[in-house]
DNA sequence: GATGAATGAGGATTCATTCAT
DNA sequence: AATGAATGAATCCTCATTCAT
């Protein structure tokens, strides 16, 4: 199925890796869960150079000298942390969506809902993932917004060449903006929501909460403006 | 005028003073600009929590001391320089804008090209709004993105409900998102100029270059074309 | 053969084992000789102290319980490792020197040449020897400075004893200078070349290359011109 | 007076700075003497890479912070003080070596003097420089070696020319060697000593004794000695 | 008999802030 | 009024060794 590949699809930064030592990979599967969740809840609350090995490691309740043999250093969790929960996501998507890829919009929609699923079930995972696409470039993760954005493009940019190809869309706006904004849609409505409820992420990660505790149906319909605005444009059409 | 409200328009932070000491106020203009440009250079490269006193103190060439003789914190000294950037592009605003109210979408181009403007003029001002905009919720900042955007997005709603009053736009999505997407529009296409020219503004910032090196015919096609499709859509009329 | 003698002869510190475990001596020759090899190259590279074990372990993809299993601790593996270098250099000086006891500096050259030959043909035990001469006294290794020089002092001595016996040296000059000179000759030899050449044996070693790129027709005169200085003095004879 | 030129004359490593922080030169001559002897002990005791800062400011108790307000990083202190010592050399030379470099020989003989008294006055100093030469080329040090040996050697150099042109050495030999050779003497001398009398400068260092505890009598008779053999050679003339 | 996970103290360095001078 | 020295906890990371499995 073709539709997979609207998602994030991100290749190993060249130079990084992004797996866990061998130890980690030992380790029994609930314990790694449970690492997984304490690290990603410390980047979810903090960005790369303000989280701390140490928070995570106490929380842990395990030595410092312990965590380095599950990873390499604080970069190699990091990208063991994105490689993670982006494969996460795609497992997600592949179950929620079935549309084809020629419906468009249908399947734009069933990726929305999808998201906003994974958003309640894996709060940590999407949190995280949502400060990844904030995070500022830096020596030591390179030049990571350029890398995550431009991947996450051309993963959407073969189903939007496919719809230019049945005439889905108007024809002065390049493949290129259109890709952005379908690529774009998804974190403005997480913003909307984010500022419509006065959502602070921040506070729910923190005590344990949902990201946001707003009905599926709430959100659906958010997401069905949103993309009806996408499609037909913001005017008023009889006073054109 | 009524236009220069269609800006980010804070107000300051409950409990956060977000002005200098007396002591900054005595010195000369020439010396406050310099102090303000050396941290906004690093507040635009850094976020706060990793941005760094030490370093700014070190290129301005003052003790320590001296520093907390003009701001009474690290907290104060951010909220200053939001308060001062935020009147900076009011005023460059004021300068820029003519259009009627009346004229939604025109005031909308206008507003986008002043903010061009503007990046290029104060290339650490504008980016260190752009990153304020990034800034994670912490317990030093506050729920700052709630508070930031939502200041913002009262800035906009007015000039709305006047273009809702004479019907400019369709009459089945409400002011809130309107308003929210017309506030969101200006980051959405510093973003799409970021990926399609492959811009690190960091490196810009660092190199004491402009933002980013697109002329300015340029940014003022890409932004029409992405107003062209908030107004109209992005679908084939023709198809319909 | 009384030739074997003009060596470094090291006795083990009295309360240091220098023996590797039962479980070393049962791997095969090969692999006892990989681990050999790997250990050295760390301790070329650094002194005790900064030696790594995690390093060696990681390069010989052992589990550091084993390394356990096969060395008691740091220590024991250093003086292992002193050992058998001692004993390689026994071997290969065995091989070489044919010269009688009795024709002093026809030995002396002989073992020279022999010293430059091992240098190239064991560059990883060469570099070692030279870094233990340069060892730190510490709580770990003792006065090991101390231990190694008086054992190879000792080691001298009878040869000098022979020749002082048969008239060879000056008689203004006691046996314990004489020896010391003799055994310092070899260090100054490869100090000079050091810096003659400019040859950074850490890179070199790093590099997996010969310790010093210099052809041995090249050595040996520069040991020979040495050794003239060493026998008839520095200054112009005719001057006297 | 050209006989000054005959020790360590070092110039800055290129890339690293070697002088202490504002706020070192702020504290009492007696403070820095203080801290500058700590320091040495730390170093004369361990090489660069164990040397531990730790150690050296609860010695010093400062916090660690304030440390780093004295000296930039670990690196730079090392260099400042090898920098300090090699002054206090030079100075301690001006003071004791009166002969004319015609006299080379003589020259030499005042310089060991020298050498031996400044070791009894500066043991730490002394031992320091002495741990600098056998100081292990490494990324954060560069080419150590090769660095502060050449430099030596230069500063011998035009002495030994001096000397050659006075015809005092045989024609045979080149002027690196015999400037090798010169420069060499007195680390010779050193651990000659070192090994006759047994002595362990690291435990002397420790129980803050002197670097060695042998009369200067005895002392300038090994020196003297030493000299000998290196003008007239070492084998029995009268056997020719 | 072999493994490899766990340890926890130690390493160098940076930080925002205070306060005596 | 201004300085700049002092702080000490925080940062990430490495270490040799142990011991339960």
């Amino acid at each position: 199925m073709e539709s997979k590949k609207f998602v994030l699809h991100l290749r190993p930064h060249s130079r990084i890796r992004m797996v866990a030592l061998k130890t980690f990979n030992n380790l029994t599967e609930e314990r790694q869960q449970e690492i997984i969740l304490i690290c990603l809840e410390e980047f979810a609350l903090n960005e790369f150079q303000s989280a701390s090995l140490s928070t995570i490691v106490s929380k842990l309740n395990i030595a410092k000298g312990s965590f380095y043999r599950y990873f390499e250093s604080k970069q190699t969790l990091y990208y063991f942390l994105l490689d993670h929960c982006i494969q996460k996501r795609l497992e997600s998507d592949q179950k929620t969506i079935t549309a084809k890829p020629s419906a468009f919009f249908e399947l734009m929609i069933e990726h929305l809902v999808g998201k906003m699923r994974f958003d309640k079930k894996y709060p940590l995972h999407s949190a995280f993932l949502y400060n990844v696409m904030q995070e500022k470039n830096s020596d030591e993760l390179g030049n990571i917004q350029l890398t995550v954005k431009t991947k996450a493009l051309e993963a959407v940019k073969p189903l939007v060449k496919e719809a230019v190809k049945n005439k889905v869309f108007r024809k002065d706006v390049d493949i290129e903006t259109i890709s952005f904004l379908v690529y774009r849609m998804q974190f403005t409505i997480m913003e909307y929501l984010e500022l419509k409820y006065k959502i602070d992420f921040r506070q729910n990660i923190k005590n344990q909460r949902p990201l946001y505790d707003v009905s599926e149906k709430e959100v659906i319909k958010t997401a069905k403006t949103f993309l009806e605005i996408f499609k037909y444009g913001i005017i008023n059409q009889e006073m054109k």
